[in-house]
RNA sequence: GCCCAUAUAGCUCAGUCGGUAGAGCACUUCCUUGGUAAGGAAGAGGUCAUCGGUUCGAUUCCGAUUAUGGGCUCCA
């Protein structure tokens, strides 16, 4: 005598066991038409599911969170179906909702084209149409192995024999094809309308390099067509932001064959650069940071001292000279630990926080490149700290502080951190991890920042904390870092002398604010489209005057405002001022000033942003009163 | 590095079922001196990424290389 209850509290009783499509029929029709899936005592099951006792049930509809994801994954299966129709060899694996949609990777040799793709969709369509029902079963472990065995699905018998003991194996039919999959599925394939397949590529089987690559197929799938439009129209407005368009839009930089994972940087670009970077050093400065620069190549047997050698010579870019082998610099710890090294240190000298604004390259595999925001040669808002295991906790939490005041500078709300604890390969003894761990553990958790957890994700010297920016299609990057390191000063030699009078070995900190100021830049632009902040714009005001015979009106304000520190630059061209209004708008300078006869006569501009506003007229005086401190930026405020 | 795709004028792209290429914008010159998102005319501009193969003939077909894009792996 199952008694259901409801979400809202209500209560329905059966006299026998009942399906959870049943009781959502009994609700209402259109509910019934509407369920994909439901929730059952927390637990997501199919309408099919047959209730045989008293439980809370939720109905899920495409309304529902739930029911997207159910409806992206079954869209999987339908992809996976469309596939083992189309192409009978091709052995299914796994196929995952992912955020904004799923995919599913195959074993199939040949491997599929882009026109495979609109047949495959096609075929979707077609099998959709069919509406088919979507039935679960269960099968013992070794049956199911055998099952799939059986049908030449290789891949599939293996995920099960992985399969945690004890966990039910259930397979979903569907026509004449068969998955295992935990479902839950919707009722029918008949409910599935509005996918897209988006992309192909190819993927390592269970993500390992050493494993054959698998064919990937991406999809998404929307409970409306309206809102697969609007995923895709969002996706068209991310491709605008994209910071590679902007950087050759605004001419801001350029990247050519001959130096791949390297920025030519052009004027326009290198004074976004020099803006953060001046940002960065006050403000360094005045966080009781020494400011250092130290060699772009050194000796191999520093690297190899470092133990940077061992582990990543194949990413070390390497030049030789009269019998020297020497390496092009991939980071900035081992120069700084040779300037700590100068003269004899006492604890009192710590913590000792030398900074460098350090050129790295870095030998990357060429498929990772991408943009400014993987690159070979990038420079970082490096700097290390020396300082003793009690101060490390202090030393951290004052940079948490300090990182996020500069990502509130340029106006990041959202900074993803994680927390990277102890690899299996790595060096010091496990108390000191203990204490470094909880180090960092205890300086995010005194900052109250929810953080994700990495396990064993740490560099092999020392845990870390990093913090993550998305680009404007979502993607993740890691800008900000903070790691302990025991090893390296070690092994470099660094040592102070103690309170005791004893020598002793400093504790370093790795961190970077920005991480690289390439990537930084690059997401920077994808955040602002471009259009920045105007203490970071390459040019802040064009002064524009009507007609030739405004020309000296023009030239005067801008000498003016550039007296008064703005970035500030004529446009004298024999054009219209509708032209020149347009192209500085699509340049995203933040001020246009126009300069005709009135204003030439009453000493007066008048005043447009780049979003169209009109401020009126003024004179130089009162806009650099509106918009000088603005324009120079937080530095100054933060003296 | 691996999988797939792409590479044509400064940019965005069209095109050639194999007979050495075209648009728009940008650029140059001239006309125009115009009041808040494109004034007009003319002109110039390309070894069709590179190397090789097939062919009477290759920008087009094939192969390799390089780079780029989307993923995967990696990221000190």
């Amino acid at each position: 005598m199952p008694v259901i209850t409801l979400p809202d509290g209500s209560r329905r009783e059966y006299a026998e066991p009942v399906t959870v499509g049943r009781v959502a029929a009994d609700i209402g029709a259109g509910l019934a038409k509407a369920a994909v899936a439901a929730r059952v005592d927390g637990r997501l099951v199919d309408t099919s599911h047959v209730l045989t006792g008293d439980a809370k049930l939720a109905i899920i509809t495409d309304r529902d969170e739930a029911g997207l994801d159910v409806i992206r994954h079954s869209t999987a299966h339908l992809l996976a179906q469309a596939v083992k129709s189309l192409f009978p060899q091709a052995q299914v694996t796994i196929g995952p909702v992912i955020a904004d949609g799923f995919y599913y990777d195959f074993a199939y040799a040949p491997g599929f084209s882009p026109d495979d793709l609109v047949r495959i969709e096609e075929r979707m369509r077609e099998l959709a149409r069919a509406d088919a029902p979507v039935r679960r079963e269960v099968m013992e472990r070794q049956r199911a192995i055998d099952f799939f065995k059986g049908l030449g699905e290789d891949y599939k018998a293996e995920i099960i024999r992985d399969l945690p003991a004890g966990e039910e194996i259930s397979l979903y039919r569907q026509g004449d094809f068969v998955d295992l999959c935990r479902g839950p599925h919707v009722p029918s394939t008949g409910r599935l309308k509005h996918f897209k397949l988006t992309s192909l590529a190819g993927a390592y089987w269970r993500g390992d390099s050493r494993n054959p690559m698998l064919q990937r197929i991406y999809g998404t799938a929307f409970a409306s067509r309206e809102a697969l439009e609007e995923h895709m129209h969002r996706l068209e407005e991310a491709a605008r932001r994209d910071h590679r368009r902007i950087g050759r839009a605004l001419d801001l930089f350029h990247i050519q064959e001959e130096a791949p994972g390297m920025i030519f940087w052009h004027d326009h670009g290198l004074r976004i650069y020099h803006t953060i970077e001046h940002y960065i050093r006050r403000l360094l400065r005045g966080h009781g940071y020494q400011e250092v620069k130290t060699p772009q190549i050194m000796d191999r047997s520093l690297w190899e001292k470092s133990g940077h050698w061992e582990k990543f010579h194949d990413g070390m870019f390497t030049t030789t000279s009269e019998k020297h082998e020497f390496a092009i610099k991939p980071m900035n710890c081992p120069g700084h630990v040779q300037i700590f090294n100068q003269g004899l240190k006492s604890y009192r000298d710590l913590p000792l926080r030398l900074a460098e604004f350090g050129s790295c390259h870095r030998n990357e595999p060429s498929g990772t490149l991408h943009g400014l925001l993987r690159l070979r040669n990038f420079v970082q808002d490096d700097a290390h700290i020396f300082c003793s295991e009690e101060q490390i906790q202090d030393e951290v939490g004052a940079f948490i502080d300090l990182l996020h005041h500069v990502y509130a500078a340029f106006g990041f709300s959202e900074v993803l951190v994680k927390l990277s604890t102890r690899p299996e390969q790595r060096v010091g003894a496990d108390e000191l991890w203990d204490k470094a761990e909880g180090a960092l553990a205890e300086a995010l958790a005194s900052k109250g920042l929810p953080y994700e957890l990495q396990p064993g994700e740490g560099a092999f010297y020392g845990p870390k904390i990093e913090f993550a920016l998305k680009d404007s299609i979502g993607r993740i990057w890691q800008c900000g870092t903070v790691q302990v390191d025991f090893a390296m000063p070690r092994r470099l030699g660094a040592s102070y002398v103690d309170a005791g009078g004893k020598k002793a070995i400093p504790v370093m900190l790795h961190r970077a604010i920005l991480g690289s100021l390439e990537r930084f830049i690059g997401i920077l632009l994808e955040e602002y489209a471009g259009a920045l902040p105007l203490w970071l714009a390459p040019v802040q005001v064009v002064v524009l005057p009507i007609a030739d015979r405004h020309q000296a009106a023009a030239g005067a304000v801008v000498s003016a405002l550039r007296d008064a520190g703005l970035r500030v630059e004529p446009d004298l061209r024999n054009e219209k001022i509708g032209f020149k209004i347009r192209e500085h708008t699509l340049q995203r300078v933040p001020y246009l000033l126009v300069v005709g006869d009135r204003e030439a006569q009453q000493g007066t501009i008048s005043v447009r942003t780049r979003e169209g506003a009109d401020l009126g007229v003024m004179t130089v005086e009162a806009l650099v009163g509106q918009i000088g401190a603005k324009a120079a930026g937080p530095v100054h405020s933060e003296g």
